[in-house]
DNA sequence: TTTTAATGTAATATT
DNA sequence: AATATTACATTAAT
């Protein structure tokens, strides 16, 4: 089992051998590794990120002067950190769509334990959760009594005509 | 020491859910068990794999629908696949740069036992090895005459100066 | 212990 | 610059 260690400041050096050439020399293949980043440079680099996600050349100069590192690497430290802040973005859009697409079903029933056992003012099988906001709520009441007055509609007056239509209405907020 | 995580692991769940996927595994805690692919999803990934080791988005998306996995799933294996035939290739390539580099040297003094008792026309201290070819026997060939050589000419002409000037030479086909 | 599914990241290429 | 994808290092389950 290796046990990380992150310390990677130390750049290898060629063991200084005997005189004649041994098998290491010809052996030890210098390939450059994987440069990772220090935790020094990840500090630094961060923190400019959370004032500026696209520094501009002379700042990029800047840091990269500052941090030791080439210019066209900081750029790609801060492609890659966009990349994945949007990729973070994207998937947390996508689970809170899930959540705000579930939450009116989300029965809730078992009262398993110990959560908020103070008397909700929300109907039991609404469940709180901080991705739904109140508009989400009003909006979702507002589409449940539209379809609720399209039903009466339909039982007041007797509809002759094929029912298989399903009655498909542009609904507002379809949870973006 | 602030702990610095490059790579901090343990986030190990977010299994994916494949086709069969029902929606009650929102705020489930899934198993974060490990995945192992069947033998039959083997057969076929290893097949296409002879043939290409970097399938495009297609192919993949193609082979992931067929094989009921994720295209995501699909290209993590081709790619631990390429690192690992990658490894085994290098180190194939050191060993053979090994012996290339031990051949003469390796003495082979002890006439052991059993092993091809044929009246050998190699030198007693040059083994035969598929991976050591005739043109790898030359170059250290000329290699040692060159040096003999060199060996030579000092001794002819004795040298007032310093002979701390190591006598580096360029060496023809340095074992690749 | 070895193998391997999976994750994280530096780097490259395409558009 | 966004996006996709690669190699590489590493983690953790088998």
């Amino acid at each position: 089992m290796t046990s990380f260690n992150h310390s990677n400041g130390l750049k290898r050096q060629k063991k200084l051998s005997s005189v004649v050439g041994s098998e290491e020399d010809i052996l030890m293949d210098n390939k450059p590794k994987r440069k990772r980043i220090s935790p020094d440079q990840f500090c630094l680099l961060s923190e400019l990120f959370q004032q500026t996600d696209t520094p501009s050349h002379e700042l990029r100069e800047r840091l990269a002067k500052k941090l030791e590192m080439t210019n066209r690497e900081v750029q790609v430290w801060f492609q890659n950190r966009r990349a994945k802040v949007n990729r973070a973005r994207l998937q947390e859009q996508e689970h809170v769509k899930k959540v705000k697409f579930n939450y009116w079903s989300s029965s809730s029933s078992s009262s398993s334990s110990s959560c908020s056992s103070s008397p909700s003012l929300l109907p039991h099988d609404l469940v709180f959760h901080p991705d739904v906001t109140p508009i989400d709520i009003l909006a979702t009441a507002a589409a449940y009594v539209q379809q609720w007055d399209e039903q009466e509609r339909k039982k007041q007056v007797v509809q002759p005509t094929i029912t298989t239509t399903t009655t498909k209405r542009k609904s507002w907020r379809p949870w973006l």
